[in-house]
DNA sequence: TTGATAATTCATATTTTTATGATATTAGAA
DNA sequence: TTCTAATATCATAAAAATATGAATTATCAA
Protein backbone atom coordinates (compact mmCIF):
# COMPACT_ATOMS: atom_id res chain seq x y z
CA UNK A 1 0.00 0.00 0.00
CA UNK A 2 2.22 2.86 -1.38
CA UNK A 3 1.92 6.57 0.01
CA UNK A 4 0.63 7.02 -3.72
CA UNK A 5 -2.51 5.27 -2.99
CA UNK A 6 -3.55 8.84 -0.83
CA UNK A 7 -3.89 10.48 -4.35
CA UNK A 8 -7.61 8.83 -4.77
CA UNK A 9 -8.31 9.45 -1.41
CA UNK A 10 -7.34 13.09 -1.25
CA UNK A 11 -10.60 14.90 -0.64
CA UNK A 12 -11.45 12.77 2.62
CA UNK A 13 -7.70 12.57 4.12
CA UNK A 14 -7.81 16.60 3.73
CA UNK A 15 -11.74 16.80 5.34
CA UNK A 16 -9.84 14.62 8.04
CA UNK A 17 -6.67 16.44 8.28
CA UNK A 18 -8.68 20.16 8.53
CA UNK A 19 -10.67 18.24 11.84
CA UNK A 20 -7.60 18.42 13.70
CA UNK A 21 -5.58 21.37 11.94
CA UNK A 22 -6.64 23.93 14.79
CA UNK A 23 -4.77 24.58 18.15
CA UNK A 24 -8.56 24.87 19.96
CA UNK A 25 -9.50 21.52 18.69
CA UNK A 26 -5.84 20.05 19.48
CA UNK A 27 -6.73 21.31 22.80
CA UNK A 28 -9.69 19.20 23.25
CA UNK A 29 -8.28 16.21 21.48
CA UNK A 30 -5.16 16.12 24.05
CA UNK A 31 -8.08 16.11 27.06
CA UNK A 32 -9.95 13.53 24.95
CA UNK A 33 -6.62 11.34 24.74
CA UNK A 34 -6.78 11.16 28.44
CA UNK A 35 -10.62 9.76 28.12
CA UNK A 36 -14.10 10.24 27.47
CA UNK A 37 -14.87 13.78 29.07
CA UNK A 38 -18.10 16.03 29.01
CA UNK A 39 -18.28 18.95 27.26
CA UNK A 40 -18.38 21.00 30.66
CA UNK A 41 -15.20 19.24 31.50
CA UNK A 42 -14.03 19.84 27.96
CA UNK A 43 -14.47 23.52 29.01
CA UNK A 44 -13.55 23.64 31.78
CA UNK A 45 -9.85 21.89 31.10
CA UNK A 46 -9.47 24.00 27.96
CA UNK A 47 -10.60 27.24 28.81
CA UNK A 48 -12.87 27.38 25.42
CA UNK A 49 -15.98 29.51 25.39
CA UNK A 50 -19.34 27.79 25.53
CA UNK A 51 -20.41 28.41 22.10
CA UNK A 52 -17.37 27.92 20.54
CA UNK A 53 -16.63 24.43 22.09
CA UNK A 54 -20.21 23.24 20.42
CA UNK A 55 -18.94 24.41 17.13
CA UNK A 56 -15.60 22.53 17.07
CA UNK A 57 -16.75 19.31 18.63
CA UNK A 58 -20.00 19.64 16.21
CA UNK A 59 -16.74 19.67 13.39
CA UNK A 60 -15.09 16.84 14.76
CA UNK A 61 -18.46 14.60 14.70
CA UNK A 62 -19.36 15.43 11.36
CA UNK A 63 -16.05 14.68 10.73
CA UNK A 64 -15.98 10.94 12.52
CA UNK A 65 -12.89 12.35 14.51
CA UNK A 66 -15.00 12.16 18.21
CA UNK A 67 -18.43 10.62 18.85
CA UNK A 68 -21.27 11.39 21.76
CA UNK A 69 -22.94 9.68 24.02
CA UNK A 70 -25.91 10.95 26.63
CA UNK A 71 -25.87 10.13 30.44
CA UNK A 72 -28.26 12.52 32.06
CA UNK A 73 -27.90 15.85 31.09
CA UNK A 74 -24.58 15.75 30.03
CA UNK A 75 -23.41 14.83 26.82
CA UNK A 76 -19.89 12.30 27.17
CA UNK A 77 -17.56 12.81 23.81
CA UNK A 78 -14.53 10.56 23.37
CA UNK A 79 -12.19 10.22 20.38
CA UNK A 80 -13.74 7.56 17.77
CA UNK A 81 -11.74 7.52 14.55
CA UNK A 82 -8.95 4.94 14.86
CA UNK A 83 -6.27 7.85 13.24
CA UNK A 84 -6.38 10.38 15.84
CA UNK A 85 -4.10 8.83 18.16
CA UNK A 86 -1.83 7.55 15.69
CA UNK A 87 -1.01 11.05 14.17
CA UNK A 88 -0.96 12.85 17.35
CA UNK A 89 1.68 10.45 18.38
CA UNK A 90 3.80 11.11 15.14
CA UNK A 91 3.42 14.86 16.14
CA UNK A 92 3.66 14.88 19.58
CA UNK A 93 7.31 12.61 19.04
CA UNK A 94 8.34 15.32 16.40
CA UNK A 95 7.04 18.48 18.34
CA UNK A 96 7.55 17.61 22.05
CA UNK A 97 10.62 16.00 22.47
CA UNK A 98 12.29 16.14 25.52
CA UNK A 99 14.92 17.89 24.02
CA UNK A 100 12.70 21.12 23.14
CA UNK A 101 12.44 24.17 24.92
CA UNK B 1 6.57 11.72 26.32
CA UNK B 2 2.55 12.15 26.71
CA UNK B 3 0.06 13.14 24.24
CA UNK B 4 -0.74 15.90 26.54
CA UNK B 5 2.71 17.54 25.69
CA UNK B 6 1.41 18.35 22.89
CA UNK B 7 -1.48 21.19 24.62
CA UNK B 8 2.44 23.61 24.51
CA UNK B 9 2.60 23.46 20.79
CA UNK B 10 -0.96 23.72 19.57
CA UNK B 11 -0.30 26.55 17.20
CA UNK B 12 2.76 24.63 15.68
CA UNK B 13 1.16 21.90 15.50
CA UNK B 14 -1.56 23.43 13.90
CA UNK B 15 0.22 25.10 11.38
CA UNK B 16 1.88 22.32 10.56
CA UNK B 17 -1.21 20.28 10.14
CA UNK B 18 -2.71 23.28 8.35
CA UNK B 19 0.31 22.69 5.94
CA UNK B 20 -0.82 19.19 5.07
CA UNK B 21 -4.91 19.62 5.17
CA UNK B 22 -5.50 20.35 1.57
CA UNK B 23 -6.46 17.97 -1.53
CA UNK B 24 -4.18 19.72 -4.13
CA UNK B 25 -1.28 20.13 -1.43
CA UNK B 26 -1.76 16.32 -0.22
CA UNK B 27 -1.24 15.41 -3.84
CA UNK B 28 1.67 17.34 -4.64
CA UNK B 29 3.45 15.79 -1.19
CA UNK B 30 2.51 12.13 -2.50
CA UNK B 31 4.21 12.74 -5.70
CA UNK B 32 7.27 14.40 -3.87
CA UNK B 33 6.61 11.33 -1.80
CA UNK B 34 8.60 9.69 -4.56
CA UNK B 35 11.56 12.18 -4.55
CA UNK B 36 12.62 15.72 -5.24
CA UNK B 37 10.32 17.19 -8.10
CA UNK B 38 10.58 20.30 -10.58
CA UNK B 39 8.12 22.83 -10.54
CA UNK B 40 7.44 21.81 -13.93
CA UNK B 41 7.27 18.18 -13.11
CA UNK B 42 4.72 19.18 -10.27
CA UNK B 43 2.49 20.64 -12.66
CA UNK B 44 2.60 17.73 -15.01
CA UNK B 45 1.82 15.01 -12.58
CA UNK B 46 -0.95 16.96 -10.70
CA UNK B 47 -2.35 19.04 -13.20
CA UNK B 48 -2.67 21.67 -10.75
CA UNK B 49 -2.18 25.44 -12.41
CA UNK B 50 0.77 27.20 -12.12
CA UNK B 51 -0.08 29.99 -10.10
CA UNK B 52 -2.19 27.58 -7.53
CA UNK B 53 1.12 25.81 -7.65
CA UNK B 54 3.52 28.63 -6.85
CA UNK B 55 1.04 29.68 -3.80
CA UNK B 56 0.76 25.79 -2.62
CA UNK B 57 4.81 25.50 -2.77
CA UNK B 58 5.47 28.98 -1.08
CA UNK B 59 2.54 27.67 1.80
CA UNK B 60 4.52 24.21 1.95
CA UNK B 61 8.11 25.72 2.74
CA UNK B 62 7.01 28.64 4.49
CA UNK B 63 5.80 26.14 6.82
CA UNK B 64 9.02 24.08 6.68
CA UNK B 65 7.24 21.29 4.86
CA UNK B 66 9.34 21.43 1.50
CA UNK B 67 12.64 22.72 0.56
CA UNK B 68 13.92 24.23 -3.01
CA UNK B 69 17.35 24.27 -4.34
CA UNK B 70 17.75 25.70 -8.01
CA UNK B 71 19.75 23.97 -11.03
CA UNK B 72 19.70 26.21 -14.43
CA UNK B 73 16.49 27.93 -14.61
CA UNK B 74 14.51 24.74 -12.95
CA UNK B 75 13.43 24.51 -9.02
CA UNK B 76 13.58 20.92 -6.99
CA UNK B 77 11.83 21.07 -4.57
CA UNK B 78 11.26 18.10 -1.88
CA UNK B 79 9.73 16.92 1.67
CA UNK B 80 12.58 18.37 4.15
CA UNK B 81 10.07 17.88 7.09
CA UNK B 82 10.44 14.46 9.09
CA UNK B 83 7.26 13.88 10.13
CA UNK B 84 5.64 15.07 6.90
CA UNK B 85 6.02 10.81 5.44
CA UNK B 86 4.69 9.35 9.05
CA UNK B 87 1.96 11.55 8.83
CA UNK B 88 0.93 10.09 5.32
CA UNK B 89 2.22 6.64 6.25
CA UNK B 90 -0.77 6.59 9.01
CA UNK B 91 -2.95 8.22 6.90
CA UNK B 92 -2.49 5.81 4.00
CA UNK B 93 -2.96 2.85 6.19
CA UNK B 94 -6.08 4.21 7.71
CA UNK B 95 -7.68 5.55 4.33
CA UNK B 96 -6.23 3.79 1.96
CA UNK B 97 -6.36 -0.12 2.99
CA UNK B 98 -6.78 -2.97 0.45
CA UNK B 99 -9.99 -3.86 1.51
CA UNK B 100 -11.04 -0.02 0.61
CA UNK B 101 -13.35 0.12 -2.48
C1' DT C 1 -45.67 23.07 35.72
C1' DT C 2 -41.77 26.03 36.77
C1' DG C 3 -36.99 26.75 37.11
C1' DA C 4 -32.24 25.68 36.39
C1' DT C 5 -28.42 23.45 34.11
C1' DA C 6 -26.11 21.48 29.99
C1' DA C 7 -25.47 22.04 25.53
C1' DT C 8 -26.74 23.33 20.82
C1' DT C 9 -28.29 26.29 17.04
C1' DC C 10 -28.80 30.75 14.79
C1' DA C 11 -27.11 35.04 12.99
C1' DT C 12 -23.46 37.56 11.70
C1' DA C 13 -18.94 39.83 11.65
C1' DT C 14 -14.11 38.91 10.99
C1' DT C 15 -10.30 36.40 9.36
C1' DT C 16 -8.15 32.98 6.59
C1' DT C 17 -7.84 30.18 2.59
C1' DT C 18 -8.17 29.39 -2.17
C1' DA C 19 -8.39 30.50 -7.19
C1' DT C 20 -7.00 33.10 -11.00
C1' DG C 21 -5.52 36.74 -14.32
C1' DA C 22 -1.84 40.05 -14.90
C1' DT C 23 2.74 41.29 -14.11
C1' DA C 24 7.52 40.55 -12.70
C1' DT C 25 11.88 38.02 -11.94
C1' DT C 26 15.52 34.76 -13.00
C1' DA C 27 18.50 32.03 -15.84
C1' DG C 28 20.02 30.33 -19.96
C1' DA C 29 19.96 30.21 -25.25
C1' DA C 30 20.39 32.46 -29.64
C1' DT D 1 21.72 42.07 -25.91
C1' DT D 2 17.30 39.94 -26.91
C1' DC D 3 14.23 36.21 -26.51
C1' DT D 4 12.17 32.45 -24.19
C1' DA D 5 11.18 29.24 -20.47
C1' DA D 6 10.51 28.50 -15.56
C1' DT D 7 8.71 30.24 -11.74
C1' DA D 8 7.17 33.68 -8.45
C1' DT D 9 4.59 37.78 -6.90
C1' DC D 10 0.70 40.97 -7.02
C1' DA D 11 -4.10 42.06 -6.90
C1' DT D 12 -8.42 40.70 -6.01
C1' DA D 13 -12.63 37.99 -5.80
C1' DA D 14 -14.93 34.04 -3.85
C1' DA D 15 -15.31 30.49 -0.43
C1' DA D 16 -14.42 28.50 4.06
C1' DA D 17 -13.19 28.84 8.93
C1' DT D 18 -13.59 31.17 13.31
C1' DA D 19 -15.56 33.95 17.15
C1' DT D 20 -19.34 35.52 19.69
C1' DG D 21 -23.91 37.25 21.42
C1' DA D 22 -28.77 35.87 21.42
C1' DA D 23 -32.14 32.50 21.30
C1' DT D 24 -33.41 27.55 21.61
C1' DT D 25 -33.68 22.66 23.01
C1' DA D 26 -33.23 18.85 26.30
C1' DT D 27 -33.13 16.94 30.77
C1' DC D 28 -33.89 16.82 35.39
C1' DA D 29 -35.25 18.73 40.13
C1' DA D 30 -38.50 21.10 43.03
Amino acid sequence: MPLSAMREKTEAVADFLKGLANPQRLLMLCALAQGEKTVGELIAQTGIAPTSMSQHLAKLKAEGIVGVRREHRNLHYAISHAAVLEVMAVLAAHFCQASDG
